[in-house]
RNA sequence: GGGCGAGUAGCUCAACUGGAUAGAGCACCGGCCUUCUAAGCCGGGGGUUGUGGGUUCGAUUCCCGCCUCGCCCA
């Protein structure tokens, strides 16, 4: 509602300043006054206009005061400060709307939402390597995303979630260079530990995140594999079994790729089961083993060669490579008339004929827009989920009910900030073939990496350099396997929570207190990553991420339960409580004493605009702070006036829509942000 | 060396993309549970927004220099 009649005012003003003076402003500010005795809305418009009509800024205040007339729902316009417009809105009026036309909206779930943005949107996140257990770097990631997708599904559009699968590269061939040359395993053995692992209920991306690590200390002969320092002749032969059993996954179709593929299946799967546990499901898996195996690049280069973008360099050092010339040196007609190469521009494949990451990339994100012709993944069922099926990509033919995924209208990358220039290296090029459309639908929804604090790590028994000690935090390394796996962080965030429950509620049975304890934890978690905005690294510490005091989600829960509560002892619900409003005297909320209560009402009313601005920015950390405001609000208001003894009927019944509105609103914002809500806490 | 990002209260972060007296949480101090759940509420101390210039009616926000930190590339 606050989003509808901010607009409104927009087009209204815009309409005075047009027959007044002329101009057409391109943006026009609407702000909220410092305090809301000055009114709900303030423009500074005046001050922008000042110098184009050579007057101060409050007589143009004054005489726009006078032209806007006629409004709907505005009870007063004021000139204050050096030139400010004040509007001050009918308050009763207002209300009124806010029950009637926020009534209809959808709570922001999966699947529930009404048709309005036609648009097909691709959005990729998680995109863990399938070789060790997810960390809290790739929660963030994961749970970023997922907040996105709901945020853009509650616009109405349509979304396909993806979650990229890089199973051949060097990552995944450290983890099967571990199993075969440190572990002597073959394809059977691998099979044989995969069963146990099950068995013994174990996970196998734990094991692979040890394995991981040992594998890494291996190669540089620096750990306990090595009971002498291994010979520069040794370290060199590991460095060749490295890159052997790399061309090997990338080759397919023998033993080595078949470990690689049981081995990162199997910590996939674990992975989607840890996203699970948050709520996170995904349409779609492609891998990178279907854009080598179905010979992606192939067409992706013809393209790019035919559109002029991708060249043979003949001198200097990138001589015998494919290269692509970066973003902002698109001089190619400079270059001819020197001659010289560019040294600059990015080598696309390589003069051994190896194409690089970034090529590989530019072809995969041709597909998503539906721009690489002749090429499309096959597409398997890999998992069921209660209300759809997530796909795999497969090298040969689809199953017949298979969706189509690619031919996107606009695309969003969670990936993190250590990827933006290979992020813009594939936008450069899109944009140099002439998709210049496509290039401005691509969002690079960059974030900044979760760390550890040094505290942190010590918690965890890492031994720190002196260097490592004295920095603000230290970066997550699977390499080293220093980090907090996902499921760690969620299984000790679950047992705080259920210790408090157990507490406070004994009266429950086991399964109604393990399904809140983990409510709460989800909602800790997910706040907890979405609180920051997006370029702030996170230095994660288990003191905050393991509260569930102040600003966090199990605050705001806590606060929807409280408001819950009230209905129920006042044997009443939320709709009617909103409903009751139609037929009440609000005359109390223009005055002084009615302030507080309006300042709830203002708020809960602007989750759409929040909302809208979180998608703008592409930042959902705008709706948790929104959230957590909201929530704040409400439990002021909880303490200042209790409902269930207010004697005078009229009275107690605007309180008790004043915390239904509240509650209805959060219980939105919440649902974006993928937290439930429990039953009690 | 080049590119990107950051520097705001003791600590962790915001600040509606240039607006009115820079706000929250944590920590600390003091109050509030026989009244809808204290995972809460109220009050208090805390700031030269790294630094020096510039643009502007107005700068935490935009521009330039310098300092510090992080990431990426070579």
């Amino acid at each position: 509602m606050y989003r509808t009649m901010q607009q409104y005012l927009k087009s209204s003003i815009d309409a005075v300043l047009k027959a007044k003076y002329g101009i057409v402003l391109e943006r026009m500010a609407i702000e909220q006054p410092p305090k809301i005795a000055l009114g709900e809305f303030a423009l500074p418009i005046a001050f922008e206009l000042a110098k184009q009509l050579r007057k101060a800024p409050r007589t143009i205040a004054e005489e726009l005061r006078k032209e806007i007339v006629g409004l709907q729902g505005i009870a007063a316009i004021e000139v204050a400060g050096a030139g400010y417009l004040n509007i001050k809105l009918d308050r009763a009026a207002f209300v009124r709307e806010v029950v009637t036309q926020d009534k209809g909206v959808e709570i922001g779930g999966l699947y529930t939402v009404p048709l309005r943005d036609q648009n097909y949107y691709l959005v990729e996140h998680t995109s863990i390597n399938p070789n060790k257990a997810a960390h809290i770097g790739h929660l963030r990631n994961a749970i970023l995303g997922d907040t996105f997708v709901r945020l853009l599904r509650g616009r109405g559009a349509i979304v396909g979630v993806q979650n990229y699968i890089d199973n051949t590269g060097v990552q995944v061939a450290d983890v099967v260079v571990g199993l075969v040359h440190l572990e002597g395993r073959t394809l059977d053995t691998t099979r044989a530990l995969l069963a146990s692992l099950k068995d013994r209920g174990e996970r196998i991306d734990f094991y692979c995140w040890d394995l991981y690590a040992r594998v890494s200390q291996w190669y540089g002969g620096t750990g306990d594999d090595d009971a002498t320092p291994p010979t520069p002749i040794e370290l060199a032969r590991r460095k060749q079994i490295r890159l052997d059993t790399l061309h090997a996954l990338e080759a397919g179709n023998n033993e080595t790729a078949a470990i690689a593929e049981l081995t990162s299946t199997a910590v996939l799967r674990r992975h989607l089961e840890t996203m699970q546990r948050l709520g996170i499901e995904y349409d779609f898996l492609p891998r990178e083993s279907e854009i080598l195996g179905l010979h992606f690049w192939d067409a992706a280069r013809a393209l790019m060669i035919e559109r002029g973008v991708l060249y043979m360099e003949t001198e200097g050092k990138n001589k015998g490579c494919l290269v692509m010339r970066r973003a902002g040196n698109d001089a190619p007609e400079a270059e001819q008339g020197t001659g010289a190469p560019d040294e600059d521009a990015k080598v696309i494949v390589r003069s051994n004929g190896t194409v690089t990451y970034v090529g590989k990339d530019i072809a995969y994100h041709l597909w998503k827009f539906g721009l690489l012709p002749g090429k499309d993944f096959g597409y398997a069922r890999f998992h069921e989920y209660a209300m759809h099926t997530c796909w795999i990509s497969a090298a040969g033919t689809s199953e017949p009910d298979a969706p189509k995924f690619g031919r996107a209208d606009a695309i969003y990358n969670v990936i993190d900030s250590r990827q933006n220039d290979p992020q813009n290296n594939v936008i450069a090029a899109l944009r140099g073939m002439g998709f210049t459309d496509a290039a401005d639908r691509y969002t690079h929804f960059s974030y900044e990496m979760v760390a550890m604090t040094p505290r942190c790590a010590a918690e965890l028994g890492y031994t720190l350099s002196e260097e490592d000690e004295a920095r603000p935090f230290i970066e997550v390394s699977g390499r080293k396997g220093h980090g907090v796996k996902a499921d760690d962080l969620l299984d000790k965030l679950v047992a705080a929570a259920q210790a408090e429950v157990d507490a406070r509620h004994p009266e429950l049975s086991d399964a109604d207190r393990a399904r809140i304890a983990t409510q709460i934890a989800v909602g800790a978690l997910r706040y907890f990553m979405l609180r920051f905005t997006r370029n702030t690294v996170i230095a994660f510490d288990f003191k905050d991420a393991l509260s569930f005091e102040g600003e966090t989600g199990p605050y705001i829960q806590y606060a929807i339960v409280r408001a819950a509560n009230i209905f129920r002892k006042a044997e009443t619900t939320e709709e009617a409580a909103l409903d009751a409003v139609a037929g009440l005297d609000l005359s109390v909320l223009a005055g002084e004493e009615g302030t507080s209560l309006w300042e709830t009402w203002l708020l809960a009313s602007r989750l759409t605009a929040t909302i809208e601005q979180a998608i703008a920015t592409a930042e959902p950390a705008h709706l948790a702070r929104y959230a957590f405001q909201l929530a704040q609000q409400f439990n002021n208001f909880y303490h200042r006036y209790h409902i269930l003894s207010e004697a005078d009927p009229t009275r107690r019944a605007l309180l008790l829509a004043t915390a239904a509105v509240a509650r209805r609103e959060m219980v939105r914002a919440l649902g974006y942000l993928g937290i439930e809500v429990p039953a009690v806490m």
